[in-house]
DNA sequence: CGCGAGCTTGACGTTGTTCAACTAGAGTGG
DNA sequence: CCACTCTAGTTGAACAACGTCAAGCTCGCG
């Protein structure tokens, strides 16, 4: 973790922004944020902390993750840059529900809780708009959950490559930062579970695997397993 | 479904709302809203259908249903009046992602997406409000996927009859008014199992069956139940 | 070179689903 | 008033899915 330059870019967020609230405003908040990075890992807000700023993700992949005291972690979604998380968090007001931590390294700036609350209170089309980009993050999980409940493994084991390649990597033949127990947790189930369905479609020639990079050879049919879940 | 008059009461939400817009505002809420009853199982809300309206429960118990092409219904969430329900779909924009059932008789007010929204964008206080709302039942719906996820049915069951008990009946002692086959939705698995699992805590005296009605005996035992999974 | 983390495979037992059969109550029409 | 049918609830047995365990493997790093 690693402070960097005061002056920053926030490229996306800025272009998106621009259409909601005045430079003055924009500025306010560029001010009180900072700019920080994360290796590989490394938790970036934690669960049950209190949510005091809202992330901009400029560069990385994250995870959310949820731990449990009793059995194992659950992946909630993965999600790369750019994108603005934790916004659920400005919502909630209780503590974090999850904790977020860095797939692949990232960068991300850190704005104030306070002072973003001030500028939504202020410009309700900036409101509207964080909220439906946090909206957005609730339904990809609640879908991800829905597929969980009432699919079989291999369906939603599909659902998540699926949901890599499209929204994660852009790819359908993408280098794979996560580990197959990440997986696992992101599927709700067992790593051996995640490596036997892997194994079973590289050989029904529907994937590729070496090493960590894995290429879609067949997306209809990982389509259709999903679908039949 | 049956038109009834136009002076509604509105109490609950008008007293929230009263905090956060003026009477004018309300009023104009008020005017193009219409006050609608459905009877038990029949649905307010279509799955897919456009999200026109923002529902307020003023009476009654609603399911939120999520309908598979393929396989078996899913019920994300229960709640009982006084409740605002759909200001997801505010957000959304997208199509319902799931339908509203009545599970007992409702009196609900159907207040235009439209003129919400105008009034959202006027006041961001009660933007925000709103919001709230919606993430605290967006909440829920994920704590609930989040038990669905690692917790074996036992421990899933128990956790749904807490949360009826707390949440939904506001009561130790309930007359149920979902099916079993609707608490196998709710959980997750198969109607059979909640049978066995609930005439097991029959047996166990940690609850009492008798026709529609539910009595939990040994409320810390369920908790127990529930937090071990 | 050795150690550990991640990966892989197969055997085994548990959990949960499916199926089939039966009961009870509610509603319907002769 | 009595078959009838329909739905909800219940039970048990057979079977499939999944997790756990145990062992061996590979690769990168100190």
């Amino acid at each position: 973790m690693l402070l960097s330059e005061t002056k920053q870019e926030y490229s996306w967020f800025r272009r998106i922004s621009s259409q909601f609230i005045s430079e003055k405003d924009f500025d306010k908040l560029e001010k009180t944020s900072v700019k920080l990075t994360f290796k590989k890992g490394e938790p970036i807000l934690k669960q049950g902390g209190m949510p005091s700023h809202v992330v901009y993700l400029e560069k990385g992949i994250v995870k959310f993750n949820y731990e449990n005291e009793t059995s194992k972690n659950l992946i909630l979604t993965i999600v790369s840059a750019p994108k603005i998380l934790g916004g659920a968090n400005l919502f909630y007001k209780d503590n974090n529900l999850f904790s977020l931590i860095a797939v692949e390294d990232c960068e991300v700036i850190m704005i104030d809780s306070k002072v973003i609350e001030g500028v939504l209170m202020d410009n309700s089309k900036f409101a509207m708009m964080m909220f439906q980009v946090a909206s957005e993050m609730f339904k990809k999980s609640v879908m991800n959950f829905i597929s969980l409940a009432h699919k079989q493994k291999e369906g939603r084991i599909a659902d998540i490559i699926l949901y890599l390649a499209e929204e994660v990597y852009h790819s359908n033949s993408f280098l794979l930062s996560l580990t197959r127990k990440e997986i696992a947790e992101f599927a709700g189930c067992s790593t051996e579970n995640v490596i036997m369905t892997l194994s079973k479609w590289q050989n029904e020639k529907i994937v590729s695997l070496e090493g960590k990079t894995i290429e879609i050879n067949d997306i209809d049919k990982l389509k259709y397993i999903s679908k039949i879940g």
